[in-house]
This record gives structure tokens, C-alpha cells and sequence, in this order.
DNA sequence: CTGTTAGCGCATTCAG
DNA sequence: CTGAATGCGCTAACAG
């Protein structure tokens, strides 16, 4: 019942622990005799030690674990960006320790304190509440650390983003050049970097083009999915109706059409839709919806490199990586 | 640049380390002096003291940490079982682990490794290719475990699970009864307990109805999107094509039937679709998909209560949840 | 090539 | 109510 531990192995191997040891970690050299070697392999196999992380994680200061941080694993994006990072730890043996905020910024600080207790190798993290002081606090531990998204106003984080306010400014210049001029935005969280920064690119594209922002054109979603829906009906209900909406995800904007579509409204006839992200979902949806692509994987992969980066080679200086968007015209607009 | 330690905080406080692990423990009776505790406090806040996570677990022999085992993380599926489990871990501050197998069987076995190694309080586990030494092995561990969708044919596993073969019957006595006979299935894959199962509830069905299961009404996916695409358009291209199809899980409904509706069939009128889960995306299509719905955050609430159970009070023994599956007549079949 | 020794940081006896 | 001492299981120096 009780796990054998690398000394029950020595014991029954007639070797030190350190022998044991030795064998296990297998240092470049083969230190160790291939006889004495030999012994002790059967001597764990007979056991069926397992090396204790805890213990292990204790003596050498390293976990093997490096942990991230997600909004909300309901929306397909963050499942994406988790299963790249995934793949390219794995080709090194660490583990993903994967949590999850739902965007609360008292829950973004309890996951980095977690990752100071724990000792995590390093941590990377969407978050959307943290400042300079949280981000230093994981820094000063000498946590490794990446953000996807935003930089916390700190210049020595490594972050992978996106261009959100030139990618959303590109949506509405398209809706513009089809000959739209209500054009109405569902917007994202205000508290967030996205939902702020796609809002300003809507703001400027149609600025530029000398229309105006009409309250009445803007409303604000969640970004999760239901969000959307009572406000696409109240926007299409006014007077003079949108003849396009801009929304600030593909989740939102899904659940925008599907609602609209319900009532009637014919896509794009009626009324234009353009998403952000380039989930999946954005093409089960008939029509297909056009959309901001964001490239998921790439920036999973990029950040988990940039992370490794930093917990095998000596602590390299803060990196940024910027993904340009690309909008992908569907049938929806 | 250093973590600061118990031993720093007890210094900085002029108190022994066995104090400041009271003040922090707190034992339910208050075994420290109200001005000894708040100094203690003080130290640790000055000091930005954050316990050691991996020294704890190696005094404690617990580690507030759970292990979830998933296949695909990119079947929403699974995110919404991950957070459903996620919810109820969080009220008891235990955190959870996320690894993904990919539905490998040499994954699922080096994720037990992983969990009797870093000693984790226990494992809900999603997995196909396991067997009763497998699990074993962790049970000995003395580690909490809760299985969902199989019991590994171990008769002290918790196990949620729901009844495969019963649903896939009702989705095809369905279809049977809206007068379909060349009922096609596109299968999951063989060598897991789901994909078997329904497989086995269609054969039921289409026997228990006197229609023959022809071979060429069966073809086999791997419950992955894009996998069911091509397997559509086969059992569709054939002399005397079927009328409807059962699917075995939504993920792959919807690639078929989107992959359908481009070569212009009319879902349902061309062709019928039942998928199984009834995962969001199900209601993403137009039109709807017609499915078999596993009530999944249930379940993964239940897990999570079985597991908090066994590890919170004494070893409970092995109990069975099994959810009822429900069909949910949408528009494509 | 192998054994001995000394902690890593914490929680927990046991004395005082 | 508090302090000193012990060891969880492992690895890294250092001896031999």
C-alpha cells in the first residue's frame, strides 16, 4: 500500500541511494557499472518505484510543470491555443497545468500566487486584470513567464500578440467598402485589452471614413456565448436599423446571427455579420461566417518556444511577438 | 531574487518556524496569541512569504492538486466536463491538472505515471485503453480515482457513465420509425468502449427491426472533425445510397452533414443525420442537429463529487453513476 | 565507479 | 502557548 521509495530500491539492490539516483537521472556519463545498473533497473521494476515529484521538485528547485491560464475554456479558442502549447511542451517532458479565471481578476492573482507555491517552471497567461505589480511578484520569484496578449505595461515580459485594433479597424473598413454606413459593434468586456482595443478599431475605421458613432450603434457583450443575442435583436429593433454588425468574437457572433436568423432576418441581406477569431464554429454556420482570423496555434506554439526559451537557456530579455490578422471573407458579409 | 521561507518569516517575527506554520494552519483552535499571530502576519505580508507547495507535499503526503484525463480537447466535450469538474474542485481550493491523451493508449498510461508521481489526491480519468493493471497500480498508490464513461473492468473503480448502446438504439428505433431502412453509421473508433458501443446499440436496433446491417451502411471514423467528411460522401455515393445516418458523436454529424449540404443534399430531406452528445455545435447547424444528449456537466459534477468523497473521508467504496441519455429531435432527421 | 553526508522547506511530535 | 528537534524522499558534493 505504501510507495517504495528510492531507498527501499537501494536496499533491495545492495546500492546506495545515490547509486539509485544515478541510475535514474543518468548523467551524459554512465557513472554506474552496467552490472550495478543492471540490479537496480530489476530492483524498480520489482517494486515498481516511481520517483517522488514532490520530493524531487524540492531538491532541485524544478517541477517539470509549467501552468496556464485561460478565460474560459468554453470558447473553442482557448481548447486551441492549450492543445498547441501542449504538443510542443510534451516534446519536452513537461507537464500543463491548466486553470481557468472565467476572467476575474481575483482569480487571475489566486492562479499566479499558485504558481509561486508550486513552483511551477514557468506560467503562461491570458489574462485580462493583472498590472505591473502581479506580473512582477511571478518575475521576481524567477518564474518563467509568457503572455498571450498583452504585456501588463511591463518591459521585461515576453508576450505573443495580435494586432486587435488594426484587425477589428479591417473589418469595419470592408463592411464600409461593401457600401455599408450603419455599421453597429457588439462589443467585447470594456475591462479587457480586446474588448477596449476592437472597440478603438471600430471607432477609427469609421471615423476615417467620416462616419459617425451613434450610440445607438454600440452595445456591449461579454464575449461568452448568449451574450449576444438579446443585444443583436435590440439593436435591429431600433428605428432605423444597422444594415452590419461587428462583433468582437466568433462566439458573440454566432450566437448574434443564429438569434437574428430566428427572427427572420436574412444574412447578409438583411443584415451583415463579421466575427473575430476564426474558431471552428465560424464555419458550421450557414452562411459561413466572415471573420478576423487570429492565428491560434502559431501564437500556442510561439508562446510555449518563448517559454522554454527561458526555462532551459539562461533568462533571455523580454521578447514580443506580433501575429498580424488577415480577414477571412465568408458569406456573412 | 530568493523565495523567502517559514524559516525567514519566523526570524523577521522573532518566533519559531513551528509558530508561523500554526498561524498559517491555523488549527481550528487558535493554539497562538493574538499578538504573536499578528506579527507572524506582518512578517509574511512584509515578506511576500508564499508556503512551498512541493515541501508541504512532501510532509503532508497531499498535494490539493486533481488530475483530469481527457482525449480531445478539442471536442468541446471535454471542456465542458473540465469545467463542470473544475466548478465544484474550486469551492474545495483543489486545482486541477489537465492532460490530453489524444485517445493514445501510451499516453493514457504515462498520465498514471504522472499521477502516482507527483502524488496527486486523486484522478478523473477519460480513457479507452486501460486495463484492470493500470488501474490498478494507481489504486495501490492509495490515489483517488474516478473513471468516467468506463470501469475498466475493475470492480473498485468509481465510475460515472451513461448507457452507449441504449442511446444509440433510441436514435436508430428513431429513425426506423420516421420510415428510414437504409440507415448508414458512421462509427467511432473501435478500439474504445464508445465508439464499440454504439455501434453495437445500431446493430441492436437494426436487427430488432428485421433490417439486415449491410456492410456497405458502415463505415469508420475516429470521432475527430474531418475524419467523417469523406466517410459521408462515400456511403452517399453509392448505387443505392442510404437515407439517413447515424453518427457516433456530434463532432463528426457535423462535419458530415456540412460536407453533404456542399454537394447540395437536403439535410433532412436527402438525407437524415443523428449525431450523439449533443455538444453546443449541435445547435450551431442549420439545420439543427438532431442528437443524443449525454447530460455532460452533470456528469462531470458527479465525478467530481465521487472523488472529493473518497478523498475527503475515508476510502467509500466503489459506487456507479449511470446518467440516462436523452434523444433531442431537432430539425435533421 | 560507488557510498556517505547534508540539506531543500515544511509540519509535527514532544518539552518546556 | 511556544520552541527545538525530526524526517518526508530526493539529489548533489565530496570521499573513498
Amino acid at each position: 500500500m505504501k510507495r517504495p521509495s528510492s531507498r527501499d530500491v537501494a536496499l533491495r539492490a545492495g546500492v546506495s541511494q545515490a547509486t539509485v539516483s544515478y541510475v535514474i537521472n543518468g548523467e551524459r556519463k554512465l557513472r554506474v557499472s552496467p552490472e550495478t545498473r543492471e540490479r537496480v533497473l530489476r530492483a524498480i521494476e520489482e517494486l515498481g518505484y516511481q520517483p517522488n515529484a514532490a520530493a524531487r521538485a524540492l531538491r532541485t528547485q524544478r517541477t517539470q510543470l509549467v501552468a496556464l491560464l485561460t478565460p474560459d475554456l468554453a470558447n473553442p479558442f482557448y481548447p486551441i491555443l492549450a492543445q498547441a502549447i501542449q504538443d510542443v511542451l510534451q516534446e519536452h517532458s513537461f507537464e500543463l497545468l491548466i486553470a481557468n479565471s472565467r476572467g476575474i481578476a481575483s482569480q487571475e492573482r489566486h492562479f499566479l500566487d499558485t504558481v509561486v507555491q508550486r513552483g511551477v517552471d514557468g506560467a503562461i497567461v491570458v489574462a485580462w486584470h493583472l498590472d505591473h505589480a502581479d506580473v512582477d511578484r511571478v518575475l521576481q520569484a524567477g518564474i518563467a513567464f509568457v503572455s498571450v496578449g498583452s504585456d501588463f505595461g511591463h518591459e521585461l515580459v515576453c508576450a505573443v500578440a495580435s494586432r486587435d485594433q488594426r484587425g477589428a479597424a479591417e473589418a469595419v473598413r470592408y463592411l464600409i467598402r461593401k457600401g455599408h454606413r450603419r455599421i453597429a459593434h457588439i462589443a467585447g468586456d470594456q475591462s479587457t485589452p480586446p474588448g477596449r482595443l476592437r472597440l478603438e478599431g471600430y471607432c477609427r475605421a469609421m471615423e476615417a471614413a467620416g462616419l459617425t458613432v451613434d450610440e445607438s450603434l454600440l452595445v456591449y457583450g461579454d464575449f461568452t456565448r448568449g451574450s449576444a443575442a438579446p443585444l443583436a435583436r435590440r439593436l435591429l429593433a431600433q428605428d432605423v436599423p444597422p444594415s452590419a454588425i461587428f462583433v468582437a468574437n466568433d462566439t458573440m457572433a454566432v450566437d448574434a446571427m443564429l438569434s437574428l436568423q430566428e427572427l427572420g432576418y436574412q444574412v447578409p441581406h438583411d443584415i451583415a455579420i463579421v466575427g473575430y477569431d476564426d474558431t471552428p464554429e465560424a464555419q458550421f454556420v450557414r452562411p459561413q461566417l466572415t471573420t478576423v482570423r487570429q492565428p491560434i496555434a502559431p501564437a500556442g506554439r510561439a508562446a510555449a518556444d518563448l517559454l522554454l526559451k527561458q526555462i532551459l537557456s539562461a533568462p533571455i530579455q523580454a521578447r514580443r511577438i506580433i501575429f498580424d490578422t488577415e480577414l477571412v471573407v465568408r458569406g456573412s458579409a
